[in-house]
DNA sequence: TAAGTATTTAAGCAAATAATTAAATACGGT
DNA sequence: ACCGTATTTAATTATTTGCTTAAATACTTA
């Protein structure tokens, strides 16, 4: 940022943006966490393995692969991700290994889901109303 | 994916296995859609933007860029990507472009927003607890 | 302990992302 | 019509992502 030239507004509210930078800096943390969350959610993949976790808990990768049709080590990568993020544990039995949505991420990844149904509910009103 | 050879578990349900894959298959718009709106609100500057468009309707680039120490090409493009997605909408008086949320968009960028509190309140749960 | 299965890890690669800098566009005031 | 301001667009670049293939690991069973 060695462009820091602010524009030269007639109307800015210094005081409104010094506060909202306080603000932004306070939240520093959870806006980190909560952007790291939605990434996750934001691939299509990813989301689909999440939402399949949350309908059938304890699926192993190879379910997971042959549901989404996708390759064993791709399903393995994402998982892994979720897993660093702490939105997924793995139990091993066997030589498979199920995984489950944990506990603490729940809440967040259920209201990310329930949109699922929102987006459809309002796709069927758009198209009733033609 | 060439590679299609399934696991040859025991215990696989190929029915339960087929009736998930027709699932995603009749979601697919949704999930699509909906992956594409977490992925725009994965960006940690992007959500950010979110935020302060929520808090404060009508801010122009310029604010945004103040704000968050971002320089303006740099605002512009992301404000491009949520525009392009439908999230947000622009108003443009004399020379500049005040942006704001679009409102049927409000219900999904508010339930992610939400989060940001939640998060914020077990953190202190969690200090607390020290 | 050898062979087979489930999963992970590593290396490589094409595509996507997010920034930067510079130039273009649009508008307002003089 | 010219200058300055606000914003967008384009070109470039470094980094990240998501996959592939191949090899490594872990566990089970014959």
């Amino acid at each position: 940022m060695s462009n820091q030239q602010s524009c030269v507004r007639i109307f800015e509210d210094q005081e409104k943006i010094q506060q909202y930078t306080e603000t932004i800096n306070e939240f520093q943390p959870f806006f980190s966490r909560l952007a790291q969350v939605m990434d996750l959610a934001g691939n299509e993949n990813r989301l689909k393995i999440i939402y399949l976790l949350r309908e059938e808990n304890n699926l192993c990768v190879c379910d997971l692969s042959d549901i989404l049709g996708m390759s064993i080590p791709a399903v393995s990568q994402h998982l892994r991700k979720l897993k660093d993020a702490q939105l997924i544990q793995a139990r091993k039995v066997g030589q498979t290994v199920f995984y489950s949505l944990r506990e603490e991420s729940l809440d967040i990844l259920n209201s990310i889901l329930a949109h699922l149904t929102t987006l459809q509910k309002s796709s069927e009103l758009a198209v009733s109303l033609n």
